[in-house]
DNA sequence: ATCTAGAGTTAGGCTACACTAAACTTGGAG
DNA sequence: CTCCAAGTTTAGTGTAGCCTAACTCTAGAT
Protein backbone atom coordinates (compact mmCIF):
# COMPACT_ATOMS: atom_id res chain seq x y z
CA UNK A 1 0.00 0.00 0.00
CA UNK A 2 3.09 2.09 0.85
CA UNK A 3 5.86 2.58 -2.09
CA UNK A 4 7.63 6.11 -1.54
CA UNK A 5 10.67 6.52 -2.79
CA UNK A 6 12.69 6.59 0.04
CA UNK A 7 15.97 6.87 -1.45
CA UNK A 8 16.89 10.32 -0.24
CA UNK A 9 13.72 10.69 1.68
CA UNK A 10 14.51 13.49 3.65
CA UNK A 11 11.72 14.68 6.10
CA UNK A 12 9.07 17.70 6.24
CA UNK A 13 11.07 19.36 8.95
CA UNK A 14 14.30 18.66 7.22
CA UNK A 15 13.34 20.00 4.03
CA UNK A 16 11.60 23.09 5.60
CA UNK A 17 14.73 23.97 7.85
CA UNK A 18 16.50 23.42 4.18
CA UNK A 19 14.35 26.16 2.84
CA UNK A 20 14.22 28.48 5.45
CA UNK A 21 17.99 28.63 5.61
CA UNK A 22 18.06 29.97 1.75
CA UNK A 23 15.61 31.82 2.44
CA UNK A 24 17.95 33.69 5.19
CA UNK A 25 21.34 33.12 2.67
CA UNK A 26 20.20 35.13 0.00
CA UNK A 27 24.16 35.74 -0.36
CA UNK A 28 25.66 32.72 1.17
CA UNK A 29 26.58 34.43 4.03
CA UNK A 30 25.28 32.63 7.48
CA UNK A 31 21.84 32.55 9.05
CA UNK A 32 21.37 32.91 12.36
CA UNK A 33 19.59 30.21 14.85
CA UNK A 34 17.47 32.89 16.16
CA UNK A 35 15.97 33.63 12.24
CA UNK A 36 15.54 30.37 11.44
CA UNK A 37 13.38 29.92 14.46
CA UNK A 38 11.35 32.33 14.08
CA UNK A 39 10.90 31.91 10.84
CA UNK A 40 9.45 28.46 11.06
CA UNK A 41 8.12 29.43 14.52
CA UNK A 42 10.20 27.04 16.62
CA UNK A 43 12.07 27.42 19.81
CA UNK A 44 15.96 28.38 19.36
CA UNK A 45 16.98 24.77 21.01
CA UNK A 46 15.20 22.96 18.68
CA UNK A 47 16.79 24.41 15.72
CA UNK A 48 19.95 24.54 18.07
CA UNK A 49 19.15 20.57 17.94
CA UNK A 50 18.19 20.24 14.12
CA UNK A 51 20.99 22.63 13.23
CA UNK A 52 23.27 19.82 14.84
CA UNK A 53 21.68 16.80 12.95
CA UNK A 54 22.02 18.56 9.56
CA UNK A 55 25.30 19.39 9.75
CA UNK A 56 26.55 15.77 10.74
CA UNK A 57 24.52 14.68 7.86
CA UNK A 58 26.56 17.01 5.11
CA UNK A 59 23.59 19.50 4.91
CA UNK A 60 25.07 22.11 6.70
CA UNK A 61 28.22 24.03 7.87
CA UNK A 62 28.15 25.44 11.39
CA UNK A 63 30.46 27.42 13.06
CA UNK A 64 29.15 27.16 16.32
CA UNK A 65 28.06 30.69 17.75
CA UNK A 66 28.71 31.76 14.27
CA UNK A 67 25.42 30.88 12.02
CA UNK A 68 24.70 28.46 9.55
CA UNK A 69 24.95 28.28 6.12
CA UNK A 70 24.09 25.38 3.14
CA UNK A 71 26.85 23.22 1.77
CA UNK A 72 26.01 22.16 -1.72
CA UNK A 73 24.06 18.93 -0.43
CA UNK A 74 21.81 21.34 1.10
CA UNK A 75 21.22 24.15 -1.50
CA UNK A 76 20.31 21.67 -3.64
CA UNK A 77 17.64 20.37 -1.46
CA UNK A 78 16.69 23.88 -0.60
CA UNK A 79 16.03 25.04 -4.51
CA UNK A 80 14.14 21.82 -5.13
CA UNK A 81 11.73 22.55 -2.42
CA UNK A 82 11.36 26.70 -3.89
CA UNK A 83 10.86 25.16 -7.15
CA UNK A 84 8.61 22.96 -5.86
CA UNK A 85 7.28 25.46 -3.87
CA UNK A 86 6.65 27.73 -7.13
CA UNK A 87 5.85 25.23 -9.64
CA UNK A 88 2.59 23.97 -7.40
CA UNK A 89 1.94 27.76 -7.03
CA UNK A 90 1.53 28.63 -10.70
CA UNK A 91 -0.42 25.27 -11.41
CA UNK A 92 -3.47 26.29 -8.66
CA UNK A 93 -3.66 29.61 -10.36
CA UNK A 94 -3.25 28.62 -13.90
CA UNK A 95 -5.19 25.67 -13.99
CA UNK A 96 -7.44 25.29 -10.72
CA UNK A 97 -9.30 29.04 -10.81
CA UNK A 98 -6.67 29.79 -6.89
CA UNK A 99 -5.76 33.63 -6.92
CA UNK A 100 -2.19 34.53 -5.90
CA UNK A 101 -3.37 35.04 -2.47
CA UNK A 102 -4.54 31.94 -1.81
CA UNK A 103 -1.85 28.99 -2.83
CA UNK A 104 1.13 30.06 -0.13
CA UNK A 105 -0.66 27.69 2.13
CA UNK A 106 -1.15 24.66 -0.07
CA UNK A 107 2.10 24.84 -1.73
CA UNK A 108 3.36 24.79 1.40
CA UNK A 109 1.74 21.44 2.17
CA UNK A 110 2.44 19.83 -1.21
CA UNK A 111 5.72 21.20 -2.17
CA UNK A 112 6.61 17.70 0.47
CA UNK A 113 4.08 15.30 -1.43
CA UNK A 114 4.71 15.95 -4.64
CA UNK A 115 7.18 13.51 -6.77
CA UNK A 116 9.55 15.23 -9.05
CA UNK A 117 7.28 13.59 -11.91
CA UNK A 118 4.30 15.92 -11.21
CA UNK A 119 6.29 18.33 -10.58
CA UNK A 120 7.89 18.32 -14.09
CA UNK A 121 4.46 17.52 -15.77
CA UNK A 122 2.67 20.65 -14.08
CA UNK A 123 5.34 22.89 -15.18
CA UNK A 124 5.16 21.58 -19.21
CA UNK A 125 1.18 21.92 -18.81
CA UNK A 126 1.95 25.44 -18.22
CA UNK A 127 4.77 26.14 -20.60
CA UNK A 128 7.77 25.90 -18.10
CA UNK A 129 7.29 29.21 -16.65
CA UNK A 130 10.36 31.44 -15.65
CA UNK A 131 8.40 33.15 -12.81
CA UNK A 132 5.32 32.33 -10.46
CA UNK A 133 2.37 34.72 -9.68
CA UNK A 134 3.82 36.35 -7.45
CA UNK A 135 7.21 36.91 -10.20
CA UNK A 136 9.58 35.09 -8.08
CA UNK A 137 12.07 33.12 -10.40
CA UNK A 138 11.16 29.05 -10.23
CA UNK A 139 14.44 27.36 -10.67
CA UNK A 140 14.92 24.80 -13.22
CA UNK A 141 15.27 21.27 -12.54
CA UNK A 142 18.79 21.23 -12.90
CA UNK A 143 18.74 24.12 -9.93
CA UNK A 144 19.58 27.46 -11.76
CA UNK A 145 18.08 30.49 -10.63
CA UNK A 146 17.50 33.23 -12.83
CA UNK A 147 17.54 36.36 -10.24
CA UNK A 148 16.02 39.55 -11.52
CA UNK A 149 17.55 42.62 -10.52
CA UNK A 150 15.10 44.76 -8.96
CA UNK A 151 14.54 47.59 -6.98
CA UNK A 152 12.20 48.18 -4.03
CA UNK A 153 9.00 50.80 -5.76
CA UNK A 154 10.04 52.28 -2.19
CA UNK A 155 13.41 53.40 -3.23
CA UNK A 156 12.25 55.20 -6.50
CA UNK A 157 12.54 58.79 -6.67
CA UNK A 158 9.38 60.77 -8.27
CA UNK A 159 9.32 60.38 -11.95
CA UNK A 160 10.54 57.15 -12.47
CA UNK A 161 8.72 54.49 -14.58
CA UNK A 162 8.73 51.00 -13.73
CA UNK A 163 7.51 47.50 -14.34
CA UNK A 164 6.34 45.89 -11.52
CA UNK A 165 8.22 42.31 -11.98
CA UNK A 166 8.33 40.65 -8.21
CA UNK A 167 5.54 41.35 -4.92
CA UNK A 168 6.91 40.24 -1.79
CA UNK A 169 3.90 40.28 0.45
CA UNK A 170 3.39 37.82 2.81
CA UNK A 171 0.22 37.82 3.73
CA UNK A 172 -2.84 37.06 1.65
CA UNK A 173 -4.70 40.02 2.79
CA UNK A 174 -1.72 42.88 1.59
CA UNK A 175 -1.76 40.42 -1.70
CA UNK A 176 -5.61 40.75 -2.01
CA UNK A 177 -5.07 44.27 -1.55
CA UNK A 178 -2.93 45.00 -3.97
CA UNK A 179 -4.36 42.91 -6.70
CA UNK A 180 -7.39 45.02 -6.32
CA UNK A 181 -5.08 47.93 -6.75
CA UNK A 182 -3.72 46.29 -10.39
CA UNK A 183 -0.39 46.34 -8.69
CA UNK A 184 0.73 42.95 -9.66
CA UNK A 185 3.60 41.87 -11.88
CA UNK A 186 3.34 42.91 -15.27
CA UNK A 187 2.07 46.02 -14.39
CA UNK A 188 3.79 49.57 -15.71
CA UNK A 189 3.78 52.65 -13.21
CA UNK A 190 5.25 55.70 -12.40
CA UNK A 191 6.17 57.63 -9.34
CA UNK A 192 3.88 60.40 -8.91
CA UNK A 193 4.88 61.52 -5.74
CA UNK A 194 6.54 60.72 -2.08
CA UNK A 195 5.53 62.36 0.75
CA UNK A 196 9.10 62.98 3.11
CA UNK A 197 9.35 61.35 6.59
CA UNK A 198 7.77 58.31 5.20
CA UNK A 199 4.85 59.64 4.05
CA UNK A 200 2.63 57.70 1.59
CA UNK A 201 3.74 57.28 -2.25
CA UNK A 202 1.53 58.09 -4.91
CA UNK A 203 1.51 55.72 -8.03
CA UNK A 204 0.06 56.06 -11.33
CA UNK A 205 -1.53 53.02 -12.92
CA UNK A 206 -3.48 53.08 -16.18
CA UNK A 207 -6.35 52.55 -14.15
CA UNK A 208 -5.88 55.54 -11.81
CA UNK A 209 -3.48 57.01 -9.29
CA UNK A 210 -2.77 54.63 -5.64
CA UNK A 211 -1.79 55.63 -2.91
CA UNK A 212 0.39 52.86 -1.31
CA UNK A 213 2.48 53.14 2.47
CA UNK A 214 6.17 52.75 2.22
CA UNK A 215 5.99 49.41 3.97
CA UNK A 216 3.71 48.64 0.90
CA UNK A 217 5.67 50.06 -1.61
CA UNK A 218 8.56 48.29 -0.48
CA UNK A 219 6.82 44.69 -1.07
CA UNK A 220 7.22 45.85 -4.88
CA UNK A 221 9.95 45.02 -6.71
CA UNK A 222 10.52 47.36 -9.78
CA UNK A 223 12.96 47.13 -12.53
CA UNK A 224 12.78 50.34 -14.50
CA UNK A 225 10.95 50.76 -18.45
CA UNK A 226 12.55 52.08 -21.20
CA UNK A 227 10.57 54.73 -22.58
CA UNK A 228 9.08 53.52 -25.53
CA UNK A 229 8.56 56.53 -28.20
CA UNK B 1 5.55 30.49 6.93
CA UNK B 2 3.70 27.31 8.50
CA UNK B 3 -0.29 27.66 8.84
CA UNK B 4 -2.01 23.96 8.64
CA UNK B 5 -5.63 24.16 9.44
CA UNK B 6 -4.39 22.22 12.28
CA UNK B 7 -8.09 21.67 14.45
CA UNK B 8 -8.74 18.38 13.18
CA UNK B 9 -5.10 17.74 12.00
CA UNK B 10 -4.64 13.73 11.90
CA UNK B 11 -1.22 12.33 11.19
CA UNK B 12 -0.49 10.90 8.18
CA UNK B 13 -0.45 7.22 10.35
CA UNK B 14 -3.60 7.87 11.58
CA UNK B 15 -4.92 8.56 8.23
CA UNK B 16 -3.44 5.75 6.73
CA UNK B 17 -4.39 3.15 9.77
CA UNK B 18 -8.27 4.58 9.12
CA UNK B 19 -8.47 3.98 5.45
CA UNK B 20 -6.56 1.05 5.99
CA UNK B 21 -9.62 -1.00 8.10
CA UNK B 22 -11.74 0.87 6.12
CA UNK B 23 -11.11 -1.36 3.26
CA UNK B 24 -10.80 -4.59 5.23
CA UNK B 25 -14.28 -3.89 6.96
CA UNK B 26 -16.78 -3.74 3.77
CA UNK B 27 -19.57 -4.38 5.70
CA UNK B 28 -18.34 -3.11 8.39
CA UNK B 29 -17.43 -6.69 10.18
CA UNK B 30 -14.50 -5.79 12.27
CA UNK B 31 -10.89 -6.43 11.07
CA UNK B 32 -8.07 -8.74 12.67
CA UNK B 33 -5.20 -6.73 13.84
CA UNK B 34 -2.65 -9.22 11.37
CA UNK B 35 -4.59 -7.71 8.43
CA UNK B 36 -3.77 -4.10 9.02
CA UNK B 37 -0.40 -4.76 10.03
CA UNK B 38 0.06 -7.14 6.71
CA UNK B 39 -1.68 -4.24 4.49
CA UNK B 40 0.58 -1.73 6.48
CA UNK B 41 3.49 -3.17 6.28
CA UNK B 42 3.96 -2.94 10.20
CA UNK B 43 4.50 -5.52 12.72
CA UNK B 44 1.51 -6.45 14.47
CA UNK B 45 2.65 -5.32 17.80
CA UNK B 46 2.74 -1.60 16.27
CA UNK B 47 -0.75 -1.85 14.78
CA UNK B 48 -1.92 -2.72 18.55
CA UNK B 49 -0.51 -0.07 19.94
CA UNK B 50 -2.25 2.53 17.40
CA UNK B 51 -5.24 0.45 18.11
CA UNK B 52 -5.50 1.54 21.48
CA UNK B 53 -4.80 5.23 20.92
CA UNK B 54 -7.86 5.15 18.06
CA UNK B 55 -9.94 3.86 20.28
CA UNK B 56 -9.57 6.41 22.90
CA UNK B 57 -9.66 9.20 20.24
CA UNK B 58 -13.02 7.50 19.71
CA UNK B 59 -12.01 6.61 15.75
CA UNK B 60 -12.05 3.26 16.74
CA UNK B 61 -14.28 0.41 18.18
CA UNK B 62 -12.31 -2.47 19.79
CA UNK B 63 -12.88 -5.61 21.57
CA UNK B 64 -9.52 -6.92 22.81
CA UNK B 65 -8.21 -10.34 20.86
CA UNK B 66 -11.87 -9.96 18.26
CA UNK B 67 -10.40 -6.81 15.92
CA UNK B 68 -11.57 -3.20 15.25
CA UNK B 69 -13.94 -1.53 13.14
CA UNK B 70 -14.17 2.19 12.55
CA UNK B 71 -17.11 4.68 14.38
CA UNK B 72 -18.90 6.65 12.50
CA UNK B 73 -16.50 9.40 13.01
CA UNK B 74 -13.57 6.99 11.90
CA UNK B 75 -15.75 6.25 8.85
CA UNK B 76 -16.02 9.44 8.20
CA UNK B 77 -12.36 10.24 8.06
CA UNK B 78 -11.77 7.01 6.05
CA UNK B 79 -14.57 8.06 3.33
CA UNK B 80 -12.69 11.32 3.33
CA UNK B 81 -9.29 9.44 2.60
CA UNK B 82 -11.12 7.57 -0.05
CA UNK B 83 -12.11 10.56 -1.62
CA UNK B 84 -8.98 12.22 -1.43
CA UNK B 85 -7.03 9.48 -3.30
CA UNK B 86 -9.34 8.79 -5.80
CA UNK B 87 -10.39 12.18 -6.96
CA UNK B 88 -6.06 12.90 -7.26
CA UNK B 89 -5.96 9.29 -8.87
CA UNK B 90 -8.66 10.86 -11.62
CA UNK B 91 -6.94 14.33 -11.52
CA UNK B 92 -3.78 12.99 -12.49
CA UNK B 93 -4.70 10.72 -15.25
CA UNK B 94 -7.74 13.52 -17.06
CA UNK B 95 -5.45 16.20 -16.70
CA UNK B 96 -1.71 15.53 -16.01
CA UNK B 97 -1.06 12.72 -18.71
CA UNK B 98 -1.09 9.98 -16.27
CA UNK B 99 -1.72 6.21 -17.36
CA UNK B 100 -3.88 4.73 -14.75
CA UNK B 101 -1.11 2.21 -13.69
CA UNK B 102 1.16 5.23 -12.40
CA UNK B 103 -1.04 6.93 -10.27
CA UNK B 104 -1.46 5.45 -6.88
CA UNK B 105 1.94 6.00 -5.14
CA UNK B 106 1.44 9.64 -6.33
CA UNK B 107 -2.09 10.10 -4.62
CA UNK B 108 -0.81 7.82 -1.97
CA UNK B 109 0.88 10.65 -0.77
CA UNK B 110 -0.87 13.72 -2.13
CA UNK B 111 -4.05 12.12 -0.25
CA UNK B 112 -2.30 13.13 3.27
CA UNK B 113 -1.52 16.61 2.13
CA UNK B 114 -4.25 18.20 0.22
CA UNK B 115 -7.08 20.52 1.18
CA UNK B 116 -10.33 19.72 0.98
CA UNK B 117 -10.56 22.94 -1.18
CA UNK B 118 -8.44 21.70 -3.11
CA UNK B 119 -9.81 18.57 -3.63
CA UNK B 120 -13.58 20.03 -4.56
CA UNK B 121 -11.47 22.45 -7.37
CA UNK B 122 -9.65 18.63 -8.82
CA UNK B 123 -13.44 17.19 -8.37
CA UNK B 124 -15.08 20.23 -10.24
CA UNK B 125 -12.76 20.80 -13.10
CA UNK B 126 -13.30 16.67 -13.84
CA UNK B 127 -16.78 16.99 -14.06
CA UNK B 128 -17.79 16.09 -10.49
CA UNK B 129 -17.06 12.14 -11.94
CA UNK B 130 -18.59 9.13 -9.83
CA UNK B 131 -15.84 6.57 -10.54
CA UNK B 132 -11.88 6.80 -10.91
CA UNK B 133 -10.02 5.66 -13.39
CA UNK B 134 -10.07 2.05 -12.40
CA UNK B 135 -13.68 1.51 -12.01
CA UNK B 136 -13.91 2.68 -8.11
CA UNK B 137 -16.39 5.01 -7.04
CA UNK B 138 -15.48 8.26 -5.75
CA UNK B 139 -17.65 9.07 -2.38
CA UNK B 140 -19.32 12.55 -2.17
CA UNK B 141 -18.36 15.37 0.08
CA UNK B 142 -20.92 14.40 2.59
CA UNK B 143 -19.54 10.88 2.57
CA UNK B 144 -21.60 8.93 0.36
CA UNK B 145 -20.55 6.15 -1.74
CA UNK B 146 -22.52 4.28 -4.86
CA UNK B 147 -21.53 0.76 -4.78
CA UNK B 148 -22.49 -1.02 -7.66
CA UNK B 149 -22.91 -4.51 -7.40
CA UNK B 150 -20.62 -6.65 -9.96
CA UNK B 151 -19.30 -9.63 -10.39
CA UNK B 152 -15.99 -11.20 -10.50
CA UNK B 153 -15.16 -11.66 -14.56
CA UNK B 154 -14.08 -15.07 -13.56
CA UNK B 155 -17.41 -16.47 -12.03
CA UNK B 156 -19.21 -15.49 -14.90
CA UNK B 157 -20.76 -18.75 -17.00
CA UNK B 158 -19.91 -19.23 -20.79
CA UNK B 159 -21.67 -17.24 -23.00
CA UNK B 160 -22.57 -14.40 -20.68
CA UNK B 161 -22.23 -10.59 -22.15
CA UNK B 162 -20.76 -8.31 -19.30
CA UNK B 163 -19.59 -4.47 -19.08
CA UNK B 164 -16.26 -4.45 -17.17
CA UNK B 165 -17.16 -1.54 -14.43
CA UNK B 166 -14.11 -1.65 -11.93
CA UNK B 167 -10.44 -3.23 -12.21
CA UNK B 168 -8.83 -4.44 -9.08
CA UNK B 169 -5.84 -5.00 -9.89
CA UNK B 170 -3.00 -4.55 -7.70
CA UNK B 171 0.04 -3.99 -8.73
CA UNK B 172 1.45 -1.49 -12.01
CA UNK B 173 2.30 -4.56 -14.01
CA UNK B 174 -1.16 -5.97 -14.08
CA UNK B 175 -2.75 -2.92 -15.18
CA UNK B 176 -0.11 -1.69 -17.90
CA UNK B 177 -1.14 -5.22 -18.70
CA UNK B 178 -4.91 -5.61 -19.01
CA UNK B 179 -4.71 -1.46 -20.61
CA UNK B 180 -2.94 -3.28 -23.73
CA UNK B 181 -5.58 -6.06 -23.70
CA UNK B 182 -8.12 -3.30 -23.91
CA UNK B 183 -9.96 -4.34 -20.49
CA UNK B 184 -10.58 -1.15 -18.66
CA UNK B 185 -13.44 0.26 -16.97
CA UNK B 186 -16.19 0.25 -20.19
CA UNK B 187 -15.55 -2.22 -22.27
CA UNK B 188 -17.88 -4.75 -23.26
CA UNK B 189 -17.08 -8.16 -23.47
CA UNK B 190 -18.14 -11.87 -23.22
CA UNK B 191 -17.15 -14.78 -22.17
CA UNK B 192 -15.81 -17.15 -24.59
CA UNK B 193 -14.58 -20.31 -23.28
CA UNK B 194 -13.38 -21.40 -19.66
CA UNK B 195 -11.22 -24.43 -19.28
CA UNK B 196 -12.01 -26.62 -16.08
CA UNK B 197 -9.57 -26.78 -13.14
CA UNK B 198 -9.45 -23.02 -12.79
CA UNK B 199 -7.79 -22.90 -16.25
CA UNK B 200 -7.79 -19.59 -18.61
CA UNK B 201 -10.72 -17.99 -19.55
CA UNK B 202 -10.85 -16.75 -22.85
CA UNK B 203 -12.84 -13.35 -23.43
CA UNK B 204 -14.21 -11.68 -26.49
CA UNK B 205 -13.36 -8.07 -26.73
CA UNK B 206 -13.89 -5.65 -29.61
CA UNK B 207 -10.53 -6.19 -30.29
CA UNK B 208 -10.19 -9.67 -30.49
CA UNK B 209 -10.31 -12.88 -27.89
CA UNK B 210 -8.21 -12.62 -24.90
CA UNK B 211 -7.30 -15.75 -22.96
CA UNK B 212 -6.78 -14.61 -19.30
CA UNK B 213 -5.93 -16.37 -15.75
CA UNK B 214 -8.46 -16.93 -13.17
CA UNK B 215 -6.34 -14.32 -10.77
CA UNK B 216 -6.89 -12.33 -13.66
CA UNK B 217 -9.95 -12.36 -14.44
CA UNK B 218 -11.32 -12.12 -10.47
CA UNK B 219 -9.80 -8.72 -10.63
CA UNK B 220 -12.11 -7.41 -13.52
CA UNK B 221 -15.45 -6.47 -12.14
CA UNK B 222 -18.38 -6.62 -14.40
CA UNK B 223 -22.24 -5.97 -14.40
CA UNK B 224 -24.43 -7.88 -16.95
CA UNK B 225 -25.04 -6.21 -19.93
CA UNK B 226 -29.04 -5.91 -21.09
CA UNK B 227 -28.94 -7.43 -24.93
CA UNK B 228 -29.59 -4.36 -27.21
CA UNK B 229 -31.38 -5.21 -30.59
C1' DA C 1 39.88 45.72 30.48
C1' DT C 2 35.68 44.23 32.34
C1' DC C 3 30.94 43.37 32.66
C1' DT C 4 26.61 42.07 31.02
C1' DA C 5 22.56 41.55 27.73
C1' DG C 6 21.23 38.73 24.38
C1' DA C 7 22.08 35.00 21.31
C1' DG C 8 23.27 30.19 21.22
C1' DT C 9 23.87 25.72 23.18
C1' DT C 10 23.37 21.83 26.39
C1' DA C 11 20.53 19.10 29.51
C1' DG C 12 16.56 16.77 30.38
C1' DG C 13 11.84 15.58 29.19
C1' DC C 14 7.65 14.58 26.28
C1' DT C 15 4.78 12.58 22.34
C1' DA C 16 4.09 9.88 18.24
C1' DC C 17 5.16 5.89 16.18
C1' DA C 18 7.89 2.34 14.91
C1' DC C 19 10.45 -2.20 16.52
C1' DT C 20 11.63 -7.04 19.08
C1' DA C 21 10.85 -10.22 22.77
C1' DA C 22 7.81 -12.14 25.88
C1' DA C 23 3.31 -13.11 27.77
C1' DC C 24 -1.38 -13.94 27.14
C1' DT C 25 -6.20 -15.49 24.61
C1' DT C 26 -8.73 -18.10 21.77
C1' DG C 27 -10.52 -21.82 19.40
C1' DG C 28 -9.84 -26.12 17.28
C1' DA C 29 -7.70 -31.03 17.54
C1' DG C 30 -7.40 -34.80 20.04
C1' DC D 1 -11.49 -31.49 28.81
C1' DT D 2 -6.94 -30.37 27.78
C1' DC D 3 -3.42 -28.60 25.04
C1' DC D 4 -1.25 -26.08 21.43
C1' DA D 5 -0.69 -23.00 17.43
C1' DA D 6 -2.00 -18.87 15.72
C1' DG D 7 -3.09 -14.49 16.70
C1' DT D 8 -2.99 -10.57 20.00
C1' DT D 9 -1.43 -7.72 23.50
C1' DT D 10 2.03 -6.00 26.91
C1' DA D 11 6.71 -4.66 28.05
C1' DG D 12 10.65 -2.43 26.99
C1' DT D 13 13.52 0.31 23.33
C1' DG D 14 14.78 3.61 19.81
C1' DT D 15 14.43 7.72 16.75
C1' DA D 16 12.61 12.17 15.17
C1' DG D 17 11.39 16.32 16.60
C1' DC D 18 9.55 19.34 19.67
C1' DC D 19 9.65 21.82 24.42
C1' DT D 20 11.50 24.57 28.91
C1' DA D 21 15.19 25.56 32.07
C1' DA D 22 19.78 26.35 32.76
C1' DC D 23 24.26 27.33 31.24
C1' DT D 24 27.81 29.49 27.98
C1' DC D 25 29.64 32.43 24.58
C1' DT D 26 30.07 36.96 22.13
C1' DA D 27 30.24 41.61 21.57
C1' DG D 28 29.25 46.18 22.86
C1' DA D 29 29.09 49.72 26.73
C1' DT D 30 31.53 51.64 30.20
Amino acid sequence: MNAVPAADSLTRSVEDYLKAIYRLSPGGEPAATSEIAHLLDLSAPSVSGMIKRLSEQGLLEHAPYRGVSLTAEGRRVALRMVRRHRVIESYLVGWLGYSWDAVHDEAERLEHAVSDELIERMAASLGNPGVDPHGDPIPTAEGDVAEVVSTPLAELPVGTTVAIVRVHAADAERLRYLAELGLKPGAVVSVADRRPFRGPITVSTPAGDRVLSVEMAADLLCVRQEESA
